[in-house]
DNA sequence: GTCTATAGTCGGATAGAC
DNA sequence: GTCTATCCGACTATAGAC
């Protein structure tokens, strides 16, 4: 979107392959994964429908490709803040602009528009879950930081918490995709950010009761 | 499916209305969204497939039609118990029973494959988010009995956290579905009965410590 | 109410020229 | 590496016989 361009001409196959995978998202995005033929990418990247099956060979493998670049680029713009967060509070506020951003971004409407529509086919459902696995690695870390010594670290294990909150933000986008107008998501998100302000102190005081301190691991 | 049937004959047009519908839940559970054509409809039921448009007009009307049909009969297989819990630890009883069903539930594939794939089309969206409305009635008013004089009540609103647990069984169903092996969910769901056990004594310790009698509204 | 037949469209994928 | 042209299959939807 941003590079240099002048309408169909030849250039670096590379450059195209990128074009390609643009086109192939910002399609998803306005026609949904059922409206993502070969044709309608190539008409919304404005290039020849042939090419798509040149570089990636099918359109399965081309979404797929298209999903890797979404998440790549959406960790990138997260993880920085997810590797340093050490408290629920920060957890949600967290969560609060990831959903805030979501609205406008184009990345995660495809991501997620791919992700619910290959609920069928499961030889790509492994691929797919593969892509997504550092979300659930990063929240993982950051749940253990952020509960450490608290009742819940012992009996909810914080892969499986990581887990349900990979689940609930992709529950979450595609419910608030089905209608923006009535979306019930934004006092959601204000309610959520309220509860962490509650339980944050109770479990600082489980942590405190134990009398140990816990940032020299 | 338990209708007495003599494969492809005349028979009145109520009971082809519900063939239809079953056909098209059968094929979307078996063959995704995209691949419920009305020819593989009508392959999977064994009618014509003219039929689809005789009786329902077009296939996202015989689509809308199938996942209404699917959710009342969830709803009516769960609201009974979910209209009289009124504990966390009984509401996420609940919730591993409704998961634990889910794997061989051939209404409930369909249905979150019916509405995760409609993030696009928003007219229809609308009438996806009315068709499950029910649910966050339900949990919601469930929510009000658990959580009735908790500071969660005050803090998280049970409309929102209803919204919230509707948009998690979504995502959690969908993550499940993209690899049958190595799901996740099992251990989650044990580990949130865990958590409900721990934190049910908490929030009836802030209820009693209210001196408040509730159970007589 | 159900069938056959078919019109008309669109999509995946490939061959071969440039 | 990119294009045109094309094959072929699948799809939605309708017309009309039974």
């Amino acid at each position: 979107m941003g590079t240099t361009k002048d309408r169909k001409s030849s250039r670096t196959g590379l450059e195209t392959r990128d074009r390609i995978i643009d086109a192939a998202l910002k399609t998803v995005l306005e026609e949904g994964l059922i409206g993502a033929s070969a044709r309608a990418i190539a008409r919304t990247g404005d290039f020849n429908q042939a090419l798509v099956f040149y570089h990636f060979g099918s359109i399965e493998e081309l979404l797929l490709a298209a999903l890797s670049r979404a998440n790549d680029r959406r960790i990138g713009r997260f993880e920085e803040r997810l590797n340093e967060v050490d408290s629920l509070e920060g957890l949600v506020e967290i969560a609060v602009e990831l959903h805030e951003g979501n609205a406008d971004d184009p990345d995660h409407a495809a991501l997620t528009a791919i992700v619910a529509g290959w609920s069928a086919s499961s030889d790509v459902g492994k691929r797919i879950l593969e892509t997504l696995k550092p979300w659930d690695d990063m929240i993982e870390a950051a749940l253990e930081r952020s509960l450490a010594d608290t009742a819940f670290a012992a009996i909810l294990p914080a892969a499986d918490l990581a887990h349900a909150i990979s689940a609930l933000f992709l529950g979450i986008e595609l419910m608030s995709r089905l209608d923006r107008d009535t979306d019930r998501t934004e006092t959601l998100f204000a309610s959520l950010a309220g509860a962490a302000q509650l339980a944050g102190p109770i479990l600082d005081g489980m942590r405190a009761g134990q009398l140990k301190t816990k940032k020299d691991k």
